[in-house]
RNA sequence: GGGGCUGUAGCUCAGCUGGAUAGAGCGACGGUUUCCUAAACCGUAGGUCGUGGGUUCGAGUCCCGCCAGCCCCGCCA
């Protein structure tokens, strides 16, 4: 109902303006805001939008709020046209207006979204210029090479997809990047390391396997922690590696192939796209960060590195706290990288992504990191006017134990066990529910149904909170046939889908729509809040405001099968309620999709 | 020591630019199947929104102090 919305308060807007213009003359210089507050209305029983502004002009007006109230709505029902969408406004409690929209105003609207393959949603402006304005760089996921997916990487992945997948649904162009770390100290030590142990893996394809990487990769850790040598020499491969020593560049690819594979293997199942593109990738631009920073006037040397001192971040001993962009040893790290990337994204022509917006989703504990680097990217005028950088982040994965999420060995859970114990937990769950029910099932649809419920449970439970929060990771609650889960959305798409094969037609054009029943319009009303909820989504970055607005609709769906005769009714009304089931279903696809979560027709 | 995030029902969490009597789900208790998948629906109980101030017509929401938990704080990412 954004359309509506728009129109209410442009509405109020002009009678504020014309009731009010010594207001409205103080409102430009900002002394007093002539925004007319509307809002969605708090309760059903308050109708559809409440206006709030009554309240707050009543001191500057000096009037009591029911007193403007009232002068507002008298001002509303001068245009005539107000009373082709809405009902007569309601004055209530201390001077909120309420609004109702009309019945056939909301049927028309539900009309027009059946067989619209968008429901509704608009376009971004612009979108039609593959211009900057319409842009986005979202870097998610973004994995270790020689290091096998874990828990940690989830939640990147997951918000990531379905944030690129509203924005791209909203007419964006998205390059989803995924910024391995496939650079810097760790590769030194492994290649040291291996160079000792396994020469010959060095110029081999194919070698070893993640598996075994991951274990020399613990083995070298070990090395350049306990050894001084070792780590020297490790450092020295870094710097072989930075300039391009052969040796080095063809053991280092190796390493990034073999991880590459593993990682395709869980975007596969997980049916998510993203392209890689490591910090290696930056490593020609490195050195024009520093140099250009040093123009700019902002580099410091300090105890030998190369810094920018934060504006308003104090350090322990008093001091501003530097951001170091390049190490004593002449080595660049994370930061620089950062920056370069920063600086490539939001550069346009053929030396970057012409980017209007950059969006990193990543843990919290980067807060700190990211806000330091934001600043030096503004200060250094890397972020163009109407640019947008954004850091997303999210908290910890944590145990039932509301402790880090451990295996019982205490070791990191690997993503691939994760994924897999979700399908085996809902392949049980299947297996008993058709036992119970003396139903027969072939292998390939248990196969397909418990695929898709245990990786949409996963999914749907981490984007359903919301993500700044520390998670609490179940599979007992995320695969529960009951709440706010997967399974629950889910089982929506069933019912409807079992409409359809006892004789329910959802594909005729609908003409005429009569609704008559409390709940076929409280489901309407769900229906048509579609649109503002993506928009706020694309606005705000939090997936799990989709993810309780397709959980409410569920409900309200349930309660509408429940209690409402669809295939038993008469027409006008079967036909009209087999819309609402029709529109239903697409919403809930739709809002699934924006998920990354595909859905069932039986489960 | 400095900074960030969090603190809402027994548990897990929502709460959108400040707005009407703070909402879900789970768990507990009690109902509903001649009907489209009961993996559902309906009802009951349960809260001094960590705490103390302040701003405001109005504060879970904004500001300040304090308490608790987690995270970060110069050459790892």
């Amino acid at each position: 109902m954004l359309n509506l919305s728009r129109s209410i308060e442009n509405k109020l807007r002009a009678a504020l303006e014309k009731l009010y213009p010594e207001l409205a003359e103080s409102s430009e210089n900002g002394e007093i805001s002539l925004d007319p507050q509307v809002v969605q209305a708090s309760k059903p029983e308050f109708g559809d939008f409440q206006v709030n502004v009554a309240m707050a002009l009543a001191k500057p007006l000096k009037k009591s709020p029911r007193e403007i109230a009232m002068e507002i709505v008298k001002e509303l029902e001068k245009d005539k046209s107000f009373f082709s969408f809405c009902k007569t406004p309601v004055i209530a409690g201390p001077g909120f207006i309420n609004l109702t929209i009309r019945e056939d105003c909301l049927a028309t609207e539900i009309r027009n979204r059946i067989g619209d393959s968008r429901l509704g949603i608009p376009l971004v402006e612009g979108k039609e210029s593959k211009d900057q304005s319409t842009s986005v760089v979202l870097d998610f996921s973004s994995p270790n090479i020689a290091k096998e997916m874990h828990v940690g990487h989830l939640r990147s992945t997951i918000i990531g997809d379905s944030l690129a997948r509203t924005l791209e649904f909203r007419g964006y162009r998205v390059l989803r990047l995924n910024h391995v770390g496939d650079w810097g100290t760790q590769f030194g030590m492994l290649i040291t390391y291996l160079k000792k142990v396994a020469p010959d893996s060095l110029h081999m394809a194919k070698a070893f396997d993640l598996g075994d990487l991951v274990k020399f990769y613990r083995e070298a850790k070990q090395c350049f922690d306990s050894d001084d040598e070792f780590q020297t020499a490790s450092r020295e491969e870094v710097v072989k590696l930075q300039s391009g020593e052969q040796s080095s560049i063809k053991a280092w690819k190796l390493l990034c192939e073999q991880s590459r594979i593993e990682f395709q293997n869980i975007y596969d199942r997980l049916d998510i796209r993203i392209q890689e593109r490591g910090e290696s990738f930056y490593n020609p631009y490195l050195q024009e960060v520093v140099d250009d920073l040093d123009s700019l006037g902002l580099l410091v040397s300090d105890e030998g590195a190369k810094c920018v001192f934060l504006d308003g971040v104090i350090g322990k001993n008093g001091k501003a706290l530097p951001l170091i962009v390049q190490k004593s040893d002449g080595g660049f790290n994370y930061a620089t990288t950062d920056l370069a990337a920063i600086r490539y994204r939001f550069t346009c022509a053929s030396k970057g992504d012409c980017a209007s917006r950059v969006i990193y989703v990543t843990d919290a504990g980067q807060a700190n990191h990211f806000a330091g680097v934001f600043q030096v990217a503004q200060r250094a005028g890397w972020v163009p006017l109407g640019g947008r950088l954004e850091h997303v982040p999210f908290g910890l994965v944590q145990g039932e134990d509301g402790k880090k999420l451990k295996t019982r060995s205490g070791e990191t859970v690997r993503l691939r066990d994760l994924l897999d114990e979700a399908v085996a937990r809902a392949e049980m769950d299947l297996r008993k529910r058709l036992k119970e029910e003396g139903r027969q099932e072939d292998e390939s649809f248990i196969k397909k149904v418990t695929t898709t419920i245990g990786l949409a449970a996963v999914k749907y439970a981490d984007l359903s909170q919301n993500r700044i929060t520390n998670y609490q990771f179940s599979f007992d609650k995320m695969l529960s046939l009951q709440g706010n889960t997967a399974p629950y959305l889910l089982y929506a798409l069933v019912r409807i889908a079992g409409i359809a094969r006892k004789g329910g037609d959802l594909d005729t054009r609908m003409d005429q729509l009569r609704f008559t029943e409390p709940q076929e319009w409280n489901l309407v009303r769900g229906l048509l809040k579609l649109d503002s909820v993506i928009v706020d989504v694309e606005e705000e970055l939090l997936p799990n405001r989709l993810c309780a607005y397709l959980f409410e609709l569920s409900q309200l769906f349930n309660r509408f099968y429940d209690q409402v005769p669809i295939l038993k009714a008469e027409a006008p009304d079967r036909s009209s309620r087999l819309a609402l089931c029709r529109l239903t279903a697409d919403t809930l696809r739709l809002g699934l999709g924006l998920l990354g979560i595909p859905t069932l027709e039986r489960m």
